[in-house]
DNA sequence: TTCTAAATTAGAATAAAATTCTTTAAACAC
DNA sequence: GTGTTTAAAGAATTTTATTCTAATTTAGAA
């Protein structure tokens, strides 16, 4: 795998933060004509840099505003329980996030809902039916201070 | 503000999936032409249900895949703290997340780093470097196992 | 330094996509 | 039922992405 450059660093730096502008655009942005532009995007695409394109949707609108940090230990430490509880959650939609950490807990998860009746429902009704859990602890998040992605 | 239908929900979660599809595919899979789709896009955007659109990249690769989650004390809870906190974890690029939380810390951060060394430094010399938290606690991650943006 | 080969760029040409516009169809109120 | 509004389809146009060729730059060897 090649190395990347300033100009590359400088792309995907851009791309970050707003995929939409066109090649002539980066192209001014970095001093490049497009074609060399749409090139190094493509190269930095197929060798992995870039993994993908999404959109960003506005949780609050989509009744997904409340957040929680939902810290998971498990009933029993044995690859089988551990592999249920992974499947488990990966079908649970208000699951956005999963975390494997180190500390107290095994597992971390950020939760989206869209209010406190949602969060204590998926609690009951979705985590409660989950076998492989044996605790679970809740982190309430009363403001999003920094999002490098939102 | 306008409600929004099925089909638009369609196109949300697609769009949310991969932003690259061309309305003509987007066309297909919702089983429209191509214009009421351009339309659709167009009016969920400057309705705000879309906010941006990004390139998602590869963390290992860019030498940023040692992820850990960092929680925050501030010394005292003014606002004084509190905004000087917020004014200084802006400008540390290796912070990606941030939020003010319930519980036993005030903040939960999350931090991308190199490896072990590089978050050694950042906490020494950027967090260290911020006075108004009072004490941290680092929890670090050995796996990513869900992601539904990455 | 000078020459050669490889890699990179610019700019034109082409293909594909986005965007606009006009016509047609459907939904709704009266 | 008729008139009115809304949304869709399909064609036309504009813009952008993509490809191609020639020129330039760069890196390395002599």
């Amino acid at each position: 795998m090649e190395h990347i450059d300033d100009i590359d660093l400088q792309l995907l730096n851009i791309l970050h933060d707003n995929s939409k502008y066109t090649v002539k655009e980066l192209a001014k942005m970095v001093n490049l004509s497009a074609s060399p532009v749409f090139e190094r995007i493509k190269r930095l695409e197929n060798n992995g840099y870039i993994k993908k394109y999404i959109a960003l949707l506005d949780a609050e609108k989509l009744n997904r505003g409340f957040i929680v940090f939902c810290n998971i230990k498990l009933k029993q430490h044995d690859r089988n329980i551990g592999n249920q509880f992974v499947n488990d959650i990966m079908k649970i939609e208000e699951i956005v996030e999963c975390y494997n950490i180190s500390g107290d807990y095994d597992f971390l998860m950020k939760v989206s809902a869209k209010d406190m009746k949602h969060y204590q429902d998926f609690v009951f009704n979705k985590l409660g039916s989950v076998e492989s859990i044996g605790s679970t602890q809740s982190t309430f998040v009363m403001a999003e201070i920094k999002n490098m992605y939102g």
